[in-house]
Order: C-alpha cells, then sequence, then structure tokens
DNA sequence: GTCTATAACGTGATAGAC
DNA sequence: GTCTATCACGTTATAGAC
C-alpha cells in the first residue's frame, strides 16, 4: 500500500496565495503551509527544491494575474482610452493584491526568460504603440505611484492628482513624439 | 571617572549600517548586530524595544543620506539644471545603496511625522516650484524607475534612454502647465 | 515517489541574576 | 547595562516507513 499524494504543485501554489491575501506576506512559512495542507513542512520539499521556488513560481503566477486584470480592462480599447484604462488597471491590481504585486516586480530577479514576465512587457509595449522608452517610463511611474501609496507617502488628498498628472505627462510627450494615438 | 558604555544608539546605528552595506538586508539580525558589538543580542534590547525600532532609525538615518546627497548634487542649480541633478543624484543612490535606499522607501509605514521623510518631501516641492502634484509624479517615477531598474526589469541599452524620456516628459508639462523655470 | 519524524540551527524576544 | 538561560518559532536537511 503505497501513500496517496496529499497535495500537488498547484494545490500548494494555491494555499500559498490564499495565505498571502488573508494574513500578508510575513505570513507565509513553510510550516504554515504545511499546516494548512495537513502535512509537514518537511514534505513540501518533495515539490519544490526550496523556498524560493515557490516564491518565483508565485510570482509567475501573480504576473499572469496582473496581465490578465490588464488585458480585460483594455478590452476593445486604443489610444489614449486604451492607455488611461491601463494605468488605471494596474493601480488597481497593485493597491488592491498588495503582496501578489511586490512578488510581480521584485521575485523573479530575472525574468528574461519566464514567459509571464516577457508577456507584461509586451502587453505594455503593444498599448504604447511599440515605443520602447515610453513604455517603460509609464511602468516606473505607475510602479513608483503604487509603490509610494502602498506605503503611504502620498496624501490621500494628493494622491489622485499626482495620478492625473504623471499619466498625463506621459500621455503628451507621447503624442508629442509623433506617436499618433 | 566615568565607565564608558559598551555601546549606544549611535554606535549600534552604524553597526547596523556596515552590515547592511557588506552583508546585505538579510544579514542583519540581532544575533549579529552583537556579534558585532561585542554583546549579547539582549543586551540591545536596553536601547531599543524591538527590531522594528531599529529599522525605523535606520530608516530615517538613510532618508537623510539621501537627502544630503541630493541637496549637494543641486548646490547653485536651479530650474531645469537643478531638477535633472536631482534625478540623477537620486537614481544614483537608489542604485549605489540599494538596502539603504529600501529603508527610506519602504520602512517608516508612516513618515508624516518623521522629519527626514518631510525634508525630502520638502526638497522636491522646492525643486518643482511648489507643483505637489509634479512633485508627486517625478518622485513616483523616480522610484518607479530606480526600483525597476535595481531588479533587472530594464534592458541595459534601453534604461538610459527610458530615464531621460520619462524625465522630459515630467519637466515639459511643468513647463507647460506655466510653473516657469 | 510520497509522506512522517526528528534533529540542528538561527531568529526575535523575555525574565531574572549580577 | 550586561549577562545567562530560556522560549517559541521558522527553516532546512536527513533517515526511514509505506
Amino acid at each position: 500500500m503505497s501513500f496517496p499524494p496529499k497535495t500537488d504543485r498547484e494545490a500548494i501554489l494555491g494555499t500559498a496565495l490564499a495565505i498571502i491575501e488573508t494574513q500578508g506576506w510575513s505570513a507565509l512559512s513553510m510550516r504554515a503551509l504545511g499546516r494548512t495542507l495537513g502535512l509537514r513542512a518537511s514534505s513540501l520539499y518533495h515539490h519544490f527544491p526550496d523556498r524560493n521556488a515557490i516564491e518565483e513560481a508565485l510570482g509567475s503566477k501573480a504576473s499572469g494575474s496582473l496581465l490578465l486584470a490588464l488585458k480585460s480592462a483594455c478590452l476593445g480599447l486604443i489610444g489614449g482610452p486604451r492607455i488611461h484604462a491601463l494605468a488605471e488597471a494596474y493601480i488597481d491590481f497593485a493597491l488592491n493584491n498588495q503582496a501578489l504585486y511586490n512578488l510581480v516586480t521584485t521575485l523573479p530577479r530575472s525574468d528574461e526568460n519566464k514567459p509571464e514576465g516577457k508577456a507584461l512587457r509586451d502587453f505594455f509595449l503593444e498599448t504604447l504603440n511599440g515605443d520602447t522608452s515610453a513604455a517603460g517610463a509609464l511602468w516606473a511611474f505607475l510602479h513608483g505611484y503604487a509603490s509610494l501609496h502602498s506605503s503611504g507617502r502620498f496624501d490621500t488628498t494628493n494622491a489622485t492628482e499626482v495620478f492625473e498628472r504623471g499619466l498625463s505627462a506621459i500621455v503628451t510627450d507621447l503624442v508629442k513624439k509623433k506617436n499618433i494615438l
């Protein structure tokens, strides 16, 4: 008689996501994972080589979720409205899924090979008509805004103003550089 | 004749900074601190209530260092050149003092009361002629750029281009909004 | 291959003796 | 102020049952 598998990679990642969402990033540990799954922490090492591997897999999953949210928000839109939708959906995701969002931007140290990371960049690039530097600048602004906002660096009264200002500055610059919207 | 104490708040913070700079953020622990200072970890609790208090103090110190670097770079400059100097000095500090910079932007959850955090914001505001939203947008862009750059999100070939593009977009927008430089 | 049990280690933190 | 001793916890690795 053999041991039926109590878990698999998907179950582990799903549980990890649940823990992160409900109790925050710091609550995610191998023991907590095993506890929730009904097994020992050491058993997890048969599915992932180490904690870092779980984090990287979570990062990929989170990137996929973010991309999905962005695509959904941009559905059927082009030009300026599409950029605005992208920006708002990005910030919305980042602020409402703080722990997950952190995984997207900090975790996969080299995401060049990761399909999710590339897909995210490509979607930015596509929405900005292939303007690489503008896409990078927009991404930088959005990430910075989300990051500073999350740590309470903006007054709630000024936050929206800052968002609109930065976004319009980048969009205006995009138009001026003759990349017609 | 007095007995010099083995340590004090300044010595602890200085040692903590040294550890972070040489071995990274993860190497900073109460035990490692005590080890380097030549005493037990438990003794540190007579100078700081807990680890978090040390981190907050470090964040304030790091903010001060950043502000100093910015002021030094902007010395004698006004208008556009001053903004460029500010931006370059900011990125330079962030990329060359990664662990310290992380403390500045993530650690003091509410820096409203912290004098260093306010001074940093005020310097941005002053350099941008009191334009609150532009100052916020610039800060967001710079922080986002530094953060994404640090985690290898930009190609080295495109990074400079992205930086110039975002900066010029915000500066141009500032001029257009009639805040003459 | 999957799981259990256990051990060794590092961590933040506290209590009490000197 | 500093020490020793101790706690509970998370991480990691190994040995072994099925």
